[in-house]
DNA sequence: GCAAGGTC
């Protein structure tokens, strides 16, 4: 017993909350006085105790999160008080802000008649920086104070107890780390934002605050990069070509169950060649039983949760925004119901009394009996939680602390639930039948299906956590911060579903970043900072070092973005007006019209610049309408003239007198060229596919998802825009399959090689008028052959070209498969041409048309030979 | 008027 004089212990805690648990546990509630400080949100408690012994009087009192800022010295801080570039070395200090000011006294004041000072800040790294903060302001009037940190991360009484008698020594590398983290992002941050809001929001009339002058375009390490993450995204999706593609399907049912059975090729982009493979299945339709394998399927418990798995979940099964997830998590903590909420840690120590955690939870009447069986040795039910990898060393995984009976003054959302037989994950269950190798059956179904790619989804809130969680963007407890932060700046929005979509606004700074090449807007920079953080809690680098390399390139990084600003104003300059011209009127602020959009038939098309330079005629009411041509990628030059067509309807279309690049255009075309994009113009459809439309090339450090960022998002896309008109809507500048006038997609595949405006590789089908691509036979006979076939499920058109040449005209070929659903299809698509047919049984083996006709003189779709099927033809496979 | 990180 080391007994003595009594001590005064100064104990500080990072919010006033703690201050009163750590109080109220350490007195156990027995003689504990309170009174007010200076600030009145951070009482001060006060008790005796004993610390190893040792009689103490104990003050408690707390601090609200860090009582520091940093800051730049006086002179730097107008905005134009300085260039941006120099705020890289700028001298900056750290300071107690003003409504900080009284709880400095309170310190100050009780330090004064201390012995000892108590940290009691939460254990991670910006808790040790607070540590230090507080040290400074308390060894600045009492430089005699002994200084302990108390180690805890949950508020209960055994934790509590067991860290103020196990004092250690406060980590200056922890706090090191963030001084250096602190001082780089002020850095960063002010001098990007200063730059950006500066050179653009004068410059454009950006209609998306009510005031363009407070607007403030800012850059942050964390910010970008989450934005980052929601515009590649949202390229990714917009970039999206739909791809048609078939799949063979196949269902037995038994009495014992049915199964369906997957084809292993999975699914092929080849229409033709699926047609031939279903077809030699419908030929034999006995199916053989290869291979039976079983195979246990395991679901496991889902690991013990984290902060960011905490914020998914709620995402994802109660729709909570991760602000307000948090912001019910801290409550519950305060309360004192779960451990702390910000945690990286998802596997439990073996310290951890699991038990115990679990007895608190014996009473409730939904899972109490549950928690009791868990208990019982007898029951054999005791598993241990899985471990997900990852330690903070810091706090446990966020589990329950102590029994909620749902008390009040909490809401709905308060009741979350950690022990419960999970509600949210369930067994997907059904029974198949069982078989034998070598066992032979009949299908119940046949199909061949159709499917068509979809673009990845635009990214859910959950999905941008993991985004951000993967990349080490932001702390646990402030992602939900940088994902707010977004949207309160106008660069993204997010819909009814959570899912995320940038604005012009932030789709344009990405872009600008993007095309001058840098990554500021990618993740890489926060995990080099991330990283060297790392190493300076480990000692292994020092806070000087780390910031010294890292602002030298950050400030190189800076000094180039400014060289390349025109890259920032050509992107703004897409979706941006320039304030300079905004008196103008509507029409003038938009572009020059060139004719009435024929699709919506509502707005005009205008004469637009892209950001590569590109031109193109767009829909005004774009987004809603999608109505796009893209012009040659060598036009340099572009006006809309006063001149009418006076072929293409309806009128008025405008001719546009063009510029062309002579050297990028074939010498036999002249350089000046009054087009009309109406359909009638040879020489631009031409120029088209010769040059391309150059809108839709990745550009650099865009990789492949580049191309969606071009201003009209069009449905155009790069290899097919450059062939020729479209069919139906006889416009240049985007292929038949894309025409936003044209309901599907989906046959894209099909038209693909044609060329329809030069009349040679291309002609109707006689039956439904759609064009039927020229095609080349590759079999024993025919090889090089050419020949026409409809791609229309609904026709059996097919023609030699020679014999259509001859005048031969036509001949349908009856296609056993496609149409034909054989056997009772109960899985036929509702979209693709497969398996709509209705059928005969299988043993009649009688196939049925789509139309319900029987099918007659049906024959080989290779060589259409009646006398035998594809799969018999001798021309096959050779 | 800037960052990100604490917290009220």
């Amino acid at each position: 017993m080391a007994g003595g004089r009594t001590i005064s212990v100064l104990n500080v805690a990072e919010k006033p909350s703690v201050a009163k648990s750590v109080a109220g546990i350490l007195s156990r509630n027995q003689g504990l006085r309170t009174r007010n400080g200076r600030s009145r949100y951070n009482r001060i408690f006060e008790f005796n105790y004993s610390i190893n012994g040792r009689p103490c009087h104990m003050l408690v009192t707390s601090v609200t999160g860090h009582l520091m800022e940093l800051e730049f010295e006086e002179r730097y801080r107008k905005w134009h008080s300085c260039d941006p570039a120099d705020l890289y070395q700028a001298p900056v200090r750290k300071f107690v802000p003003e409504d900080k000011l009284d709880i400095r006294r309170t310190l100050e004041e009780e330090a004064r008649r201390c012995q000892w000072l108590v940290l009691w800040l939460d254990c991670d790294r910006e808790g040790e920086n607070i540590a230090f903060e507080v040290v400074e302001v308390c060894t600045a009037v009492n430089p005699h104070l002994t200084i302990r940190r108390a180690h805890f991360s949950a508020l209960i009484d055994r934790e509590i107890h067991e860290a103020v008698q196990h004092l250690v020594e406060p980590n200056k590398w922890f706090a090191d780390a963030v001084d250096a983290r602190q001082e780089i992002d002020l850095r960063i941050g002010a001098s990007f934002t200063r730059f950006q809001t500066m050179l653009l929001r004068d410059a454009f009339i950006i209609d998306s605050a009510t005031d363009d002058r407070n607007l403030v375009l800012s850059y942050g390490p964390c910010q970008f990069p989450t934005l980052g993450f929601i515009v590649e995204r949202y390229w990714e999706n917009q970039a999206h070509e739909p791809e048609e593609f078939w799949t063979i399907n196949c269902s037995h049912k038994s009495d014992e169950g049915i199964a369906t059975f997957n084809w292993m090729r999975g699914h092929l982009f080849d229409y033709t060649c699926a047609v031939i493979i279903y077809e030699m299945c419908v030929q034999e339709p006995i199916a053989t039983v290869t291979k039976v394998r079983q195979q246990e399927k395991l679901k496991y418990p889902p690991y013990p949760l984290n902060t960011i798995e905490l914020e998914k979940r709620a995402s994802r099964y109660f729709r909570m925004s991760s602000e307000h997830t948090m912001k019910v998590a801290e409550d519950l903590y305060q309360a004192g119901f779960i451990s702390y909420p910000r945690t990286e840690t998802d596997s439990f120590s073996q310290r951890t009394d699991l038990h115990a955690i679990v007895q608190e939870q014996q009473r409730h009447p939904v899972w109490g009996s549950y928690a009791q069986q868990l208990l019982d040795p007898g029951a054999g039910l005791w598993r241990n939680p899985g471990n997900g990898g990852h330690d903070d060393k810091a706090h446990p995984p966020i589990h329950p602390t102590k029994f909620f009976s749902g008390e009040n003054g909490l809401s709905q959302d308060h009741h979350k639930n950690y022990l419960d037989v999970y509600r949210f994950e369930s067994w997907g269950s059904s029974l198949i039948p069982t078989y034998v190798s070598g066992q032979q059956f009949m299908p119940t179904s046949l199909t061949l299906d159709s499917g068509v790619t979809r673009p990845p989804p635009l990214l859910s809130e959950a999905d941008l956590l993991s985004c951000m969680d993967k990349e080490g963007i932001g702390t646990d407890a402030t992602m939900h911060d940088h994902i707010k932060k977004l949207l309160d700046r106008f660069y993204a929005t997010k819909d009814s579903n959570t899912r995320f979509s940038p604005t012009n606004l932030g789709e344009a700074l990405v872009m600008g970043y993007d095309d001058m090449g840098y990554k500021l807007w990618k993740p890489y920079l926060r995990a080099v900072m991330e990283r060297d953080m790392k190493a300076v809690s480990e000692g292994t680098k020092s806070k000087a070092e780390v910031l010294s390399t890292s602002l030298q390139q950050m400030k190189a990084c800076f000094l180039d973005a400014r060289l390349n600003k025109v890259k920032l104003f050509e992107a703004m300059g897409i979706f941006f007006e320039r304030s300079n011209r905004s008196s103008g009127d509507g029409q003038h602020a938009h572009g020059e019209v060139v004719r009435q959009c024929g699709l919506c038939q509502e707005s005009d098309m205008v004469l637009r610049r892209n950001r590569d330079g590109n031109f193109m005629v767009g829909c005004l009411a774009f987004p809603q309408c999608r109505n796009a041509i893209w012009l040659p990628g060598s036009v340099s030059e572009a006006v809309v003239t006063t001149d009418v067509c006076n072929t293409c309807t309806p009128g008025p279309v405008h001719l546009i007198q063009f510029k062309f690049r002579q050297l990028e255009i074939p010498p036999n075309y002249n350089a000046n060229h009054l087009g009309c994009i109406g359909g009638c113009d040879e020489i631009l459809r031409q120029l088209i596919e010769i040059c391309g439309t150059g809108s839709r090339i990745p550009a650099q450090g865009r990789g492949s998802t580049a191309s969606s960022s071009s201003v009209q998002q069009s449905n155009s896309r790069p290899g097919e825009a450059r062939r020729g008109a479209c069919i139906y809507c006889q416009q240049t500048g985007h292929s038949s399959s894309d025409c936003p006038s044209h309901v599907s997609g989906s046959r894209s595949a099909q038209y693909r090689g044609m060329n329809p405006q030069t009349g040679d590789s291309s002609i109707p089908c006689s039956t439904c008028g759609t064009p039927c691509t020229l095609l080349t036979a590759n079999t024993a006979t025919n090889r090089g052959r050419k020949f026409y076939s409809c791609p229309s499920q609904n026709c059996n058109f097919f023609v030699w070209e020679d014999n259509l040449n001859n005048g031969t005209g036509g001949r349908s070929v009856q296609r056993a498969g496609m149409n034909v659903s054989a056997f009772n299809s109960s899985r036929s698509s509702s979209r693709g041409r497969g398996g709509r047919g209705r059928g005969a049984h299988a043993a009649s083996t009688t196939f049925v048309s789509a139309t319900g006709d029987p099918i007659s003189g049906r024959r080989c779709f290779v060589c259409g030979d009646p006398s035998h099927f594809a799969n018999a033809c001798p021309n096959r496979g050779s």
